[in-house]
DNA sequence: AGCACGCCGACT
DNA sequence: GTCGGCGTGCTC
C-alpha cells in the first residue's frame, strides 16, 4: 500500500504529493485525512495523507516508509482534502497552506530536535573514560534530551559530545509533535461495584478517619470521580486518596479530560417559538431543501429585528431531525455570549463553540468534540467552516456581508464561497443572512440571460417581529452646526436627544466609526506628524500605553510632549478616538455613566462580554464604541442611536465604500427600538446627501441595492466583473518597478490567446454578458507604499470568466517567481479583495 | 523550507 | 595548496 503525502512545507517546489510505502503495522491507522511523520530528504516532517493506493510510478528504492500517524482518528476528511485542493487552486495557494488552515494551531507540528544514544552494540569495546560514561548514562536517564540541555548540563564537555554524536555513539533526531497536550487529570477508580471496600473499611486502623470517608463515599458512589472533585466533596487531602490507591484498593490514574469554556454553565433549555407568517414563509423552503438533500444556496434578507434567528433554529432543528449536521458562521465580533446562549439553549450539549476569545486548548477540545461526533451542530467564526462533519445538512452564514469573512493572510480565502463550495460536495443547504446582503450575493439571485436559473434563491423579511416600526432616521447635517457656531462634535439635536434619554432613564448607543481614521498626532506648529520609520504610513496614538504605534510592523515609540521638528508644544491629536468622545460627553453631562467599547478596552479575556453585561444591567446610560456596537446586540432600554460621523468609511477612496456605510448605518440603526419602547436614531454627516445616507436613512435596501450596482456595472466593479490584486514588494524601488512591469507585460501576453479563443468560440450572437473580459490596470504604487522597509508596487485584474483568470493569473505567477525568487521579490495574489490596498 | 553539492577568493 | 562563500537543485 502507498500513500500520496502533503509535506509541511510551503514552497513552490514541495507543493505536490510525494508518495510513501504504508508499514503494514500502520496500514489501519492511514487513512486520507491522516497526519503523518514522513522522512524527508535528511529530516522527519508532518504530512497529510491526500490518497492512498496499491501501486506507485515512483522507483521502489527511492520509497521510504510512513514513520508514524500522529491521531488515533484522522484530524481531515477525505471531503476537507478535496476542499482543500479547491482552496489551493482558487485562492493559489500552496495546497499544505490550505490544509493546516483547517486544522485547530493545537495540531500545528512542533518540530524538536533530541539526543538519543545511538548504536552500542559495537562500541562496547571501547575503554571509556568517566565523562563519556557519565554523558552517555545522563541521555540514558532522560531517554531523549535536547541539544540545549545536554551543553548546559555538561558545560565543558562540548568537544566531548560532539565526538560522540560523529562516532554515532549519539544521535540526533527529529521529532514531530502536537503544539498543544490534552489536558489529563487524576481520576479515582474504585474496584468494579464497589467490591472489597467494605472489606478494606474493617482493615483500617481506628483513627483513619479520613480514609474511611473516602470509602464510604465510595461504597455509596461506586464509579470513577476526578480526585479534585472527590477532594472538595467529602474535604480530604489528596495524600489521604493517595495511601488508599497505595494499599491496592482503589485506583488512581491519568484520565484526559476537556477544557470545556461553558463549564458549570447551565443554559435554560428553549422551545421553538411560533413563526409568524413572513418567518414560516421564508423556513418552508429552507426546510424542504434540507429534507430533500438538495444542494441549495438561500440568501436571507431580513430587516433588523425581523428574527432571523429563529428560523436558523429552526432550520436546524430539521436538520438534526434528519441526523444530520449544521455549521453556523457569525461574525468574530457578534459571537456574544447572548448568542451561544440562543444555540446552547435550544440544542444544549450537541452544540460546540469556536472562537478566536477561546484559548488553543478550549479550542482544541471543542474541535474533537466533533471529530469524536459528540456534537452535531457548530457555531463559529470563519474557520468554524472547516468543522470535520462528514453529514452536513445546512450551513448557515449570518451577517453574510461582513468584510471579516475574508481571511487576510493566505489562504485568502471568502468563508462564503467556501461554503458554497462544501455544501456542493455534501449536498447540503446554504443560507447567506443579513439585512444588507452584499452586492455579490444579491446579483446571484437575479436572472440573467445567460442564466435562467439564478445560482442562489432569495428569501425576504420586510417586518420586524410583532410589527414593531423600524425607528425614525434623523440625518443631521453638520456643516449647518458649524455655520451656526457650534463646534462641538455633538450636533444641538443629539445633544437634546441624550439629555432626555437621561432624564427618562433610558439608554444610549453611540457608534464612532474610526476605521481609516485613527487617531494620529500633529505638531500645529509646522504640521509634522510622526511616521513609521519603517512604513509609509503615520504612526497611531494609544492613550493606554501613551505610546505612538505602527499598526503594520508593531514599531512603536514613546508619546512626545515637543516637536521633533520645530521643538513647538502645540502637539494635537487628531481623529475623533472614542476617548475624547468620552471626554466631551463626561463635560457636557456631568456624572454621565459611559462604557467605551474599543480596542483598548476589550482587549482582556471576558471584558467583552462584562461591559455588555453591565450595559445591560444599567449600570451605565451610554454605550459609547466602534463597529462592535453595531452588530446584533439587542437591549430593551436603548431608544437612542447616534452615529457621530457617518462619513468616515464614505471618505475611504474604495469602491465599497458607499455600500460599508449604508450597512453599518443600517445595523445600527437597527439597535434602537427592538421592544416596546419606540426608538430614535441619528445621523451626523457632512455630506447628508449621499445616496448612501439617505437610503439607509429610509431604511431602503432594495433602492440602495440597485442604485449602487448601476455605479458598479458602469465602472466594471463586483458583482459585474471580478478583481484579483497582485502586490509586489522589494526593498528597491527601480527593480520592484521593472519587475512589476515585467509581470504586466508577460500577463497581458498569456491573455491574449485566451481573449481571441474568446472571441473565435462565440460570434456575435453571443450576449455581451458571457463574453470573456480580461483587464489589467498598473501596476501603480500601493496606497501603503511601504511596509516593514520593503516598497510595495500592486496590479489589479478585472475579469468575468471566473476560471481562465485563475489559470491566466496562475501561469504569469509561476513563470515570474522562476526570476524573481533570486532577487527576493515577493508576490502575493489576493482574489477576490475586500480592500484594494 | 532545509540541506547538500559545487565552483571561485583570503588564509595557515 | 585548503577553508569557506552562498548559487542551484532536490526532497517520495
Amino acid at each position: 500500500m502507498y500513500a500520496k503525502v502533503i509535506v509541511d512545507v510551503p514552497a513552490k517546489q514541495t507543493n505536490r504529493a510525494f508518495d510513501y510505502e504504508v508499514p503494514s503495522s500502520l496500514s489501519k491507522w492511514v487513512e486520507v485525512g491522516s497526519r503523518v511523520g514522513v522522512p524527508f530528504g535528511p529530516r522527519v516532517l508532518q504530512g497529510f495523507v491526500v490518497e492512498l493506493q496499491e501501486e506507485t510510478q515512483v522507483d521502489a528504492k527511492r520509497i521510504k516508509p510512513i514513520q508514524n500517524v500522529l491521531d488515533l482518528v484522522p484530524p481531515l476528511t477525505s471531503e476537507l482534502v478535496s476542499l482543500g485542493r479547491w482552496i489551493s487552486r482558487m485562492y493559489m495557494c500552496h495546497e499544505v497552506t490550505a490544509l493546516q488552515a483547517m486544522l485547530p494551531a493545537a495540531l500545528k507540528a512542533k518540530y524538536e530536535r533530541v539526543i538519543i544514544v545511538g548504536d552500542e552494540s559495537e562500541e562496547q569495546s571501547f575503554l571509556d573514560m568517566p565523562d563519556i560514561e557519565a554523558i552517555i548514562s545522563f541521555v540514558k536517564s532522560k531517554e531523549s534530551v535536547s541539544m540545549d540541555v545536554l551543553l548546559e548540563r555538561f558545560s565543558k564537555e562540548g568537544a566531548l559530545i560532539k565526538e560522540l554524536l560523529s562516532s554515532g555513539r549519539l544521535t540526533e533526531v527529529q521529532l514531530v509533535k502536537d503544539r498543544m497536550n490534552t489536558k489529563k487529570a487524576l481520576t479515582v477508580f474504585p474496584p468494579a461495584g464497589g467490591r472489597g471496600l467494605e472489606e478494606a473499611l474493617s482493615e483500617l486502623p481506628a483513627r483513619a478517619n479520613k480514609q474511611k470517608d473516602v470509602l464510604r463515599y465510595l461504597i455509596e458512589h461506586p464509579h470513577a470521580i476526578r480526585l479534585t472533585e472527590l477532594m472538595e466533596t467529602i474535604e480530604v487531602g489528596a495524600s489521604t486518596v493517595k495511601s488508599l490507591a497505595d494499599r491496592g484498593w482503589i485506583e488512581l490514574r491519568e484520565v484526559e479530560v476537556m477544557r470545556d469554556p461553558y463549564m458549570g454553565r447551565a443554559f435554560e433549555r428553549t422551545k421553538p417559538l411560533t413563526l409568524t407568517e413572513e418567518q414560516s414563509g421564508v423556513f418552508a423552503p429552507i426546510r424542504d431543501a434540507v429534507a430533500e438533500d438538495r444542494h441549495e444556496v438561500f440568501l436571507l434578507h431580513g430587516v433588523t429585528g425581523s428574527g432571523k434567528t429563529e428560523v436558523y433554529l429552526q432550520s436546524i432543528q430539521q436538520c438534526l431531525d434528519m441526523d444530520k449536521e449544521a455549521i453556523v458562521l457569525v461574525p468574530e465580533i457578534s459571537l456574544t455570549p447572548q448568542m451561544v446562549e440562543r444555540f446552547k439553549g435550544r440544542f444544549g450539549d450537541l452544540v460546540a463553540v469556536l472562537h478566536s476569545r477561546l484559548s488553543n486548548g478550549e479550542r482544541y477540545d471543542e474541535w474533537r468534540k466533533i471529530t469524536r461526533k459528540q456534537v452535531k451542530v457548530v457555531i463559529g467564526a470563519r474557520s468554524a467552516i472547516f468543522a470535520p462533519f462528514t453529514n452536513i445538512g445546512l450551513i448557515i452564514i449570518d451577517e453574510e456581508h461582513e468584510s471579516s469573512y475574508k481571511q487576510e493572510e493566505s489562504p485568502k480565502y471568502h468563508t462564503r464561497d467556501v461554503a458554497v463550495q462544501r455544501a456542493k460536495q455534501q449536498d447540503a443547504v446554504v443560507v447567506l443572512g443579513s439585512a444588507t446582503p452584499s452586492l455579490e450575493s444579491m446579483e446571484k439571485t437575479r436572472r440573467r440571460r445567460d442564466r435562467p436559473k439564478p445560482p442562489f434563491t432569495l428569501l425576504t423579511m420586510k417586518e420586524r417581529v410583532a410589527s414593531r416600526p423600524m425607528p425614525p432616521v434623523t440625518i443631521v447635517d453638520m456643516r449647518e452646526e458649524l455655520k451656526t457656531g457650534n463646534r462641538s462634535m455633538f450636533s444641538r439635536s443629539l445633544y437634546k436627544a441624550i439629555e432626555e434619554r437621561l432624564h427618562k432613564k433610558e439608554q444610549t448607543v453611540l457608534l464612532l466609526n474610526r476605521r481609516g481614521y485613527a487617531t494620529f498626532v500633529m505638531c500645529r506648529t509646522c504640521g509634522f506628524v510622526s511616521q513609521c520609520p519603517h512604513c509609509d504610513i503615520s504612526l497611531t496614538y494609544h492613550q493606554s500605553s501613551h505610546a505612538l504605534r505602527c499598526h503594520y510592523c508593531g514599531y512603536a515609540e514613546r508619546e512626545v510632549k515637543e516637536c521633533p521638528s520645530c521643538q513647538s508644544e502645540h502637539i494635537r491629536h487628531f481623529g475623533t478616538g472614542t476617548q475624547r468622545v468620552e471626554e466631551e460627553l463626561s463635560k457636557i453631562f456631568p456624572g454621565i455613566r459611559v462604557i467605551r467599547m474599543d480596542v483598548d478596552t476589550t482587549t482582556e479575556k471576558g471584558s467583552h462580554e462584562k461591559w455588555l453585561t453591565m450595559f445591560r444591567e444599567k449600570q451605565a446610560d451610554v454605550l459609547l464604541g466602534t463597529q462592535m456596537v453595531a452588530k446584533g446586540l439587542d437591549f430593551p432600554d436603548v431608544t437612542l442611536v447616534g452615529v457621530i460621523a457617518a462619513d468616515t468609511v464614505l471618505n475611504i477612496p474604495d469602491f465599497r465604500s458607499a455600500e460599508r456605510t449604508f450597512q453599518l448605518l443600517t445595523q445600527v440603526a437597527g439597535r434602537a427600538g427592538r421592544h416596546e419602547k419606540q426608538g430614535e436614531v441619528f445621523v451626523q454627516t457632512y455630506t447628508p446627501e449621499h445616496y448612501s445616507v439617505q437610503y439607509a436613512s429610509h431604511h431602503d435596501y432594495i433602492a440602495f441595492a440597485n442604485h449602487e450596482m448601476d455605479i458598479r456595472a458602469n465602472l466594471g466593479y463586483p458583482p459585474y466583473q471580478r478583481l484579483i490584486l497582485i502586490t509586489f514588494s522589494h526593498e528597491q524601488v527601480p527593480l520592484l518597478v521593472r519587475m512589476a512591469e515585467a509581470f504586466v507585460t508577460r500577463l497581458k501576453e498569456i491573455a491574449l490567446p485566451y481573449t481571441r479563443q474568446q472571441v473565435d468560440l462565440f460570434s456575435e450572437a453571443v450576449s455581451m454578458d458571457s463574453s470573456f473580459h480580461f483587464d489589467v490596470l498598473g501596476p501603480v504604487a500601493s496606497p501603503i507604499s511601504r511596509i516593514k522597509d520593503r516598497y510595495r508596487f500592486q496590479c489589479v485584474v478585472k475579469y468575468r470568466g471566473e476560471d481562465l483568470a485563475a489559470e491566466i493569473v496562475g501561469k504569469t505567477v509561476a513563470w515570474f517567481e522562476e526570476r524573481s525568487a533570486k532577487e527576493k521579490l515577493l508576490v502575493s495574489v489576493d482574489v477576490d479583495p475586500q480592500y484594494l490596498m
